[in-house]
DNA sequence: GATTCAAATTTGTCAGACAACTTCAGTTCG
DNA sequence: CGAACTGAAGTTGTCTGACAAATTTGAATC
């Protein structure tokens, strides 16, 4: 319903300060009752794309999709959308996580490298016993993040580990297991692990970077054309 | 209301799963009416973190703040939280600024290049008559971001952009046209642009570094240690 | 012990009412 | 004539009570 309401207003073309038809209105032009059209509007407004004055009425305050960030998935009956969408996902996590990883290995302290050697333990364990370490995994890189001293990336290494949870499933599967992914991603941990460790930042990076591009791999991506993000020239 | 609510299920430690108290129940805890409960319900199914099934309860589906990922603003009454704030979204950008202006140089055509001049073009006129252009200096950025293919980092852009334009507007306002604070950043811009133009996306990444370091010191922030995000062993 | 069925519980929706606030036209006064 | 005040109309915010739809629960039955 609320999805309804904000696919008319975007169809609508209301630009951002304009203001939407009175509560009354929507419930004659969808034919629901108000609490509908309340709730509908609440949502909106979590979503920040609206904003309402006490008698005077709602305006549009963004347009949707620019007041949060979320990752679209692309419909399931869409394979080939899914995949690119992952994969332009990826792109993204390597131009962040590369640079956390960097930057973790200069602000760090004892604390963030004791997270990241307990979830690396655990996952050592898993490894061991087939077990699936899909949480773990989130864990580590979440530590890495949190030592950046960042909270917002922090939070939007959080937020993206919610979303691609999913893609790390095939690395710990039984299959993972079989095919040695499980193992090569723990050594690829390991390397990121002992670069922060050390302090060594350009290491760091370029152990997130292996990461990231081996993961894209053994998820059949194609990140051949990351590379172009940090051809960089070393200035200092 | 529903920031209230919120609140109140972080503070309680809810786990995903969990159940919360029936309408009612929070009706009594918190003095109002099932109305406004059910739009500070609807408002957390909006931003993802409770799902809600029809004869059984309401549940938590994910903490707060994982659903979607937002800028949070500290409180107008803590300046120096907002500072710091400011100065972690700008690392942020930082880190993914430059990659995409990295990858644009790669992947830019002949239309995203127009989008550029053009926006450059509305700045040079803005900067000789002293007039405010901070919504070019968006699209610019944004044109960017959509020269990298990349629907996702695009969207993350714009993303940004509208949750930072405020932080462009020193730079264009009277007193940033009288420091030379535009006429700086059109500077920075064209240079940015000169390297996407050619192709040349070592140069892109610099020109694009350069100006978040020096946009940042006109925002009297410290970007001193950003560049240790990309102290990069250039390895091809 | 397993199944079936009805009652209780809970969310979803509807309708009407009033309070709080905004807007605007008409009125009044300087 | 202009400015300030006034009040009515319109709009959102909240409350109340009711019923529909779905789920859960528990007792009766086989």
């Amino acid at each position: 319903m609320a999805r309804q309401l904000e696919e008319w207003i975007s169809s609508e073309r209301l630009e951002p300060g304009a203001q939407l038809p009175t509560e009354r209105v929507l419930c004659e032009r969808f034919g629901v009752s108000r609490a509908v059209i309340r709730e509908a509007i609440s949502r909106l407004k979590a979503d920040g794309c609206v904003r309402t004055r006490q008698g005077s009425g709602a305006y549009v305050a963004a347009l949707p999709g620019q007041g949060s960030f979320r990752i679209v998935r692309g419909a399931p009956e869409a394979p080939e959308r899914l995949r690119r969408e992952v994969s332009d996902v990826f792109e993204l996590r390597y131009l962040i996580e590369t640079g956390a990883a960097a930057l973790a290995a200069v602000r760090r302290d004892e604390q963030d490298v004791d997270k990241m050697r307990q979830a690396l333990m655990k996952m050592r364990e898993a490894l061991a016993s087939g077990a699936d370490a899909v949480a773990d995994d989130d864990a580590f890189h979440v530590a890495v993040a949190a030592a950046t001293r960042n909270p917002q990336l922090e939070r939007f290494q959080l937020f993206m580990a919610r979303q691609l949870s999913e893609s790390r499933a095939p690395t710990w599967s039984a299959a993972g297991h079989l095919e040695g992914w499980a193992e090569q991603a723990q050594e690829e941990h390991e390397r990121i692990f002992g670069a922060i460790a050390a302090g060594d930042a350009s290491g760091a990076h370029a152990a997130a970077a292996a990461h990231l591009v081996r993961a894209a791999r053994r998820l059949g991506l194609d990140p051949e054309r990351w590379g172009a993000a940090d051809k960089v020239e070393v200035e200092r």
